[in-house]
DNA sequence: CGGAATGTTGAGACTAGTCAACCATAGTGG
DNA sequence: CCACTATGGTTGACTAGTCTCAACATTCCG
């Protein structure tokens, strides 16, 4: 699987910003991919590293039987690709129309001998994308659907939006959204439903959802988190846990 | 959060193997906990790894109204402490009678930036850590009562019994094993018991569970995880993903 | 033996899933 | 311009699996 690291925009220099100094092959090749296509499969070698530039990706795997579970969306900035094994366990999949900067493994990996303070960055990048995992796991298994929900706007809403913007679109379909709850697809819109009668939201569109009470939604998505509540992290900003990362 | 790499004791040298070569710290201090014992806080500054020596630990997240998450289990030779923020997000606490060896962070990075295969070591098992916490995310969101457990007992099978043998010690109480499935404490019970009705399994003890049928539990837990299918490794071998990495 | 902790079982409630119909939107071609 | 279709999204009725609450059994330990 390509496991994503997260640029994390706020955060100081990031290992996307980091890779990018440091990787001509960033400027090298950038492919375009169109929605719904598939940039890496369940299966393929893993020789890439893929830095998103524009549009939105997912990472999906598939169950035998058909269930379909998505681990992370990447937005541009995010790298994805990272996986220790010499094959891909996860798709990585453009949702919309997406730009990708191929990096190859073998440049990396060999920059990352040399370069400790590159290695560092790999390294960080790893272990925070795990602990975003932790924070998606936690959600899917303690979590009821209007709270999976309320998190994931709250996560979209602090990934994607100028901080504080309080409309947020979004890229991906309802079922992408189910598969990445780990809800159906009929829960994800009753629970919209259900959030625009109680007044949390209203939904110009169907891929536009403003929110009107941000608190109310991060009261329902803080119950199974403790990011909000966290001491270490400035307190009562939205947590950038959503910036899940997986590999590809 | 802490999140520990695994040793793969079938996978040629594991990160544990590789820094307890490299680090004499290791042996310097190896701390004894008690059943229940808490090693590490959430909140706690992250001043070292640890490397697991005897018994068993647990990685767990409690939500701000209870509900608990169980991450990860570590066996003797796993690793966890690995986190990247300055506090722990996780808490480490022994299951039953543990051994830990404390091993200061602070040594290591400095190792780290010094010794490149001890920082591919850690960022191979950084990524395969996420590797395995997805196979873990896929279970929770997307599996019946019954495949996780069995996908828990093959998991279990793998990591702890000699590969072939069909007894396997559970030192964790029922309520771990919930935990750690996203279920309940009754649903594991009576999953348990429906085990036991089918001819699965017998339970000897309480923490003692005999596989009766490991085809029919292995096709059971497979059915929302490619590890089995997977040609990259070895096929038709217990999955060693259960090995499950967390921070600490 | 007594008590606490852990584990099991049962009955009923409730959440989310399933199946199916319907609506909205966009694109296509007559 | 208007069917017609395809896709995506919403809603409803019903079902099923898991949770909740409660009682009871078992094991452990002083």
């Amino acid at each position: 699987m390509a496991y994503a690291f997260n640029a994390f925009a706020g955060d100081g220099p990031g290992a996307g910003e980091l890779l990018s100094a440091r990787f001509p092959h960033f400027d090298a090749a950038v492919v375009p991919f169109a929605a719904g296509q598939e940039v890496v499969g369940d299966g393929d070698p893993t020789e890439n590293f893929f830095l998103v530039v524009r549009g939105l990706v997912r990472a999906v795997k598939f169950t035998r039987d058909g269930r379909r579970q998505v681990f992370a969306f990447y937005m541009p900035g995010d790298i994805c690709g990272l996986e220790p094994d010499a094959t891909h366990k996860l798709s990585i999949e453009a949702v919309d129309q997406v730009a990708m900067a191929i990096l190859p493994r073998r440049a990396c990996r060999l920059r990352m001998d040399v370069d400790p303070r590159l290695n560092v960055a790999l390294f960080e990048g790893a272990t925070r994308a795990l602990t975003l995992s932790i924070d998606h796991m936690l959600m899917i298994g303690r979590s009821s659907a209007e709270e999976r929900l309320a998190w994931f706007l709250m996560m979209i809403r602090s990934r994607s939006a100028p901080l504080g913007a309080n409309v947020v679109e979004l890229a991906m379909q309802r079922q992408d959204i189910a598969d990445y709850l780990g809800l159906t697809i009929e829960t994800v819109c009753r629970t919209f439903t259900q959030f625009k009668e109680r007044g949390l939201i209203t939904l110009p569109r169907k891929r536009l959802v403003e929110i009107l009470r941000p608190d109310a939604l991060r009261r329902l998505a803080a119950a199974d988190r403790d990011a909000l509540s966290a001491p270490s992290v400035a307190p009562n900003v939205e947590p950038a846990s959503g910036l899940d990362v997986a590999a590809a």
